[in-house]
DNA sequence: TGCCAGGCCGGGT
DNA sequence: ACCCGGCATGGC
């Protein structure tokens, strides 16, 4: 019983440490990079297991086009859509998603230009069990839109998150999203500001020295691990 | 050049 | 309940 006490301590302290830590080097990140709550759920589509970069090229496309907007893309075909988001990889594919995502918003919240922001509105629970019914909306793209476009209170858990929790071995290797990110939850105040910046500090932090066959571990901030 | 990027789905065991 | 192939562009 102690035992297991003083485990969660240390784990609380280690990740308060780690925010600590990564604040203090390289500063508030300011994400997400999108104007509208749309513009961020269609760049958490986008991102799935894609750089960045590529997501901003056809993130420029879609704003060219007028469809970064909800009733702009949900007046393309598909096929139109698909080669506006090419940039960003998987188009045909991630195409589909944002219509699924469209077309469920269409047809539980009407036609109307606030039904996002009602969408948007719903408690934390039912608004992820509800993105999680879309096809093409899994734990990760959820959990990015209830932060970043939704301003819940929710830690998203990334590739680059599960490395630094294995790499620190905070976590075994078969561990789950639901762990790694209750590992979070159950230690860190709910606070919708520091998952924003602690998640976003993370990812700086992965792109600079946490690669998956390179480490560059000798200059993280948060020490030399494997 | 091969490796990597802010995952998820569907079919097979 | 897991495991795996497929999806695709662009930067370094």
């Amino acid at each position: 019983m102690p035992r297991l006490k003083d485990k969660n301590q240390n784990t609380k302290k280690i990740l308060s440490d780690f925010y600590e830590k990564l604040l203090k080097t390289f500063g508030s990140q300011g994400w997400w990079p999108g104007r509208t709550n749309f513009e961020v759920i269609v760049g958490a589509i986008l991102t799935q297991n894609t750089n960045w970069g590529n997501v901003e090229r056809a993130i420029k496309n879609l704003k060219n086009a007028k469809a970064l907007n909800v009733q702009g893309m949900n007046a393309l075909e598909v096929e139109k859509l698909a080669e506006l988001i090419r940039p960003s990889g998987y188009f045909n594919l991630k195409a589909k998603r944002l219509k699924a995502f469209l077309n469920y918003l269409f047809d539980n919240y009407g036609e109307g230009r606030t039904n996002l922001s009602k969408f948007l509105k719903n408690p934390i629970e039912d608004l992820r069990r509800e993105l999680l019914s879309i096809n093409g909306i899994g734990p990760e793209t959820a959990d990015s839109i209830l932060l970043y476009a939704a301003y819940k209170p929710v830690f998203v858990l990334d590739a680059y998150t599960k490395r630094l929790l294995h790499r620190h071995g905070l976590v075994g290797e078969n561990a789950t999203y639901d762990e790694m990110q209750s590992l979070f939850m159950d230690n860190l105040n709910h606070s919708e500001k520091t998952f924003n910046e602690y998640h976003a500090l993370i990812v700086r932090t992965g792109k600079d020295f946490c690669r998956p066959k390179k480490p560059l571990c000798e200059e993280c901030p948060l020490g030399v691990f494997l």
